[in-house]
DNA sequence: CGTAATACCTGTAGTCACTAGAGGTTTAAG
DNA sequence: CTTAAACCTCTAGTGACTACAGGTATTACG
């Protein structure tokens, strides 16, 4: 039987599991430091409290909203610090929502665009094909300002 | 004065300027083999002919439409057998549409989840920052299917 | 024509956030 | 007791470049 308890320190297989991530990945965030080292038992195998799933789900969620890992060090650092006013917090969550917007907007304007060269190709061969066309000629775009480039992505 | 016609061989410097990238990316499209190896002047440096930025301009141009460096390499092979139905073309980028497309989707629920929770913070201590306190119950997200994971960015 | 600034060369390493694998040890189940 | 599964460390790979170090070539100016 699996020991599911809550109150038993567990692995690194059930902390995972249980926090949606893998092995690797808890092991790679002890070794840039959001996650501390943990404590070790006989065989060497590291051992996790319910405060560490507590603080790696955490770091899952700000990452499933999009936080890049630096980010997610200074919200963890803030949380570490309650009594602290939440200026900073708000701050970088608002920069990261404008950041967010930017590029829905991009990504937006990359969309039409394509759509509209898709819907011109008739089918028929390369040398006639509309997408072909535009690639090869970026006065054949509605913006000259183009879509932004592949950072749009990003 | 510098060189701007356009029938003498150019140098990486203005291959790149006119195409809108830097040096090091060409000579690295070089080396993947999006461009062939470029012919060399007596000194070893490159020298590029006015089909070189046309094709430059093609990679550039797809990049900007989000296309991947894979995808920019079939989509030059196929515009190098012009005679050939346009099919393939045609069903790559409608992928990359339906990808584009996906993401925006993707980022959108983000948003507004971030937006939701963003509005919901009073400006107070950080131990009644509701940010923090999304961040540490997925509970409180309002679709619980979750918003993705940070791979609805990429 | 000399010199100095600029452009170019190669090769390597760094970015981001993991992921995958090799090669070995420990634990748990039967 | 055996064996399968989980765990360990360390290294390298991903994508699409970018940045640097240490050297050579070209070009502009006086």
């Amino acid at each position: 039987m699996t020991n599911t308890s809550s109150h038993a320190a567990i692995g690194i297989g059930e902390l995972a599991s249980r926090t949606h991530c893998k092995p690797e990945t808890v092991r790679y965030y002890e070794k840039i430091g959001l996650l501390p080292a943990a404590p070790r038992n006989d065989g060497n195998q590291r051992r996790y409290s319910e405060a560490t799933v507590q603080r790696l789900m955490f770091i899952r969620h700000a990452r499933d909203f999009g936080f890049s890992v630096e980010a997610v060090r200074e919200l963890l650092d803030m949380a570490d610090h309650p009594s602290q006013p939440c200026e900073q917090v708000d701050s970088l969550a608002r920069r990261h929502l404008a950041e967010v917007e930017s590029r829905i907007q991009r990504l937006m304007v990359l969309r039409d665009e394509l759509k509209r060269t898709v819907a011109q190709c008739d089918g028929d061969s390369v040398a006639q094909c509309r997408i072909i066309e535009v690639l090869s000629d970026h006065r054949l775009c509605s913006h000259d300002a183009a879509h932004g480039g592949a950072e749009a992505l990003r």
